[in-house]
DNA sequence: GGTTCTAGAACC
DNA sequence: GGTTCTAGAACC
């Protein structure tokens, strides 16, 4: 990826290195939508008649042109926000911001940065993505469902637990009594084989 | 619990009848501070040398009183927050209103409830608790190590059911050996038998 | 996919 | 216990 120079915005738009997974596609509405305000928000400057509240920047790119600062979060939510998206919450918007990625960078300002959001590079846009929502791979309620899978598991075991040790007891005890029978015919052999030897002797 | 009286401010101040496992404790400083924003807010009505903007409530009791409203999120941020927490943050507020069981009860103001958060029964706050962080019950560590418990557990399990399985399959076979050998008596005993019988019946 | 409400978790 | 950053989940 080519990396952006800092302080000079790109050539990007006319750039050519287009990423072919991602040539064609429309980037996400809030990438978008984000990316267009910070661009009309540079362009106040440039407007003589524009009046100094009016030229204030209430949001911009970083100096390095790899984030963006809201300076005035109110002004933002109330003016900029209804502008370009349904509603006029600073929360919806940072939680926008979350979903796609996006880090606050500094502790005391509302800076965001995302590797993918930079200026000069609209066409990057493109390749940020919503992040894996881990929960639609594994949500709450399969998590439960595991737990449950856990038990129903355990509860398997150990009816399977159960039958082999009834059977084993059961083996057992055949064992037993099927060396009792041949115990037992050990002696009768024995006893046989005198009784026959007593006979053949007292006949001959 | 006495209910508080629509519309007009209750003489809980004043109201002895103060639950006793709560009596003398002190309410939590979130909410204390939460109320005295709110009276002070209130007392703004009465200064006739307050500029009409000093005088615009910010935030205020609900016309029940058994819930406020924050009229105006930015100035609330800017102006009152500062002068009650650590904090000009919305959002840490409604993370702290959330913690304690607070509701967002309108859609489209930032009107929050509470069932112990009336107008006129301060003393209500102590019996307040933050919710029961289910995960200080159950952390995510803990989860994880009852994922691994479970884990634990079939393995040991698995373990056993092996061992039995395998003496179980001995014990199916020392059977057949043992039947076997009864089988070989069996036989023995009947040529014993017969050959006894031959003997006798000959040498008689 | 966007918006809203609430909670988890780390850090203070 | 408070503050901050981020995510889960329901609803649109």
């Amino acid at each position: 990826m080519a990396s952006p120079v800092p302080h000079a915005p790109a050539p990007a738009e006319t750039s050519r290195k287009i990423n072919r997974s991602t040539r064609n596609k429309c980037p996400p509405p809030f990438l978008s939508k984000t990316y267009d305000l910070l661009e009309a928000e540079e362009e106040k400057r440039g407007g003589e008649e524009a009046s100094e509240i009016e030229r204030k920047k209430i949001v911009s790119w970083n100096s390095q042109g790899n984030g963006f600062i809201v300076w005035y979060p109110a002004e933002f939510s109330e003016i900029m926000l209804p502008k370009y998206f349904k509603h006029s919450n600073f929360s919806s918007f940072i939680r926008q911001l979350n979903t796609y990625g996006f880090k606050k960078t500094a502790s005391k300002r509302w800076e965001f940065q995302h590797v993918k959001f930079q200026r000069g590079y609209r066409h990057l846009l493109a390749e940020i993505t919503r992040k894996k929502c881990e929960s639609s791979a594994f949500p709450a309620y399969l998590k439960a469902s595991e737990e449950h899978k856990c038990r129903a598991m355990e509860e398997e075991n150990t009816r399977a637990l159960m039958m082999l040790m009834e059977e084993n007891k059961n083996l057992r005890r055949e064992k037993t009594e099927l060396q009792m029978q041949i115990a037992h015919f050990k002696t009768i052999e024995m006893k046989l084989w005198e009784c026959y030897q007593n006979k053949v002797r007292r006949l001959c």
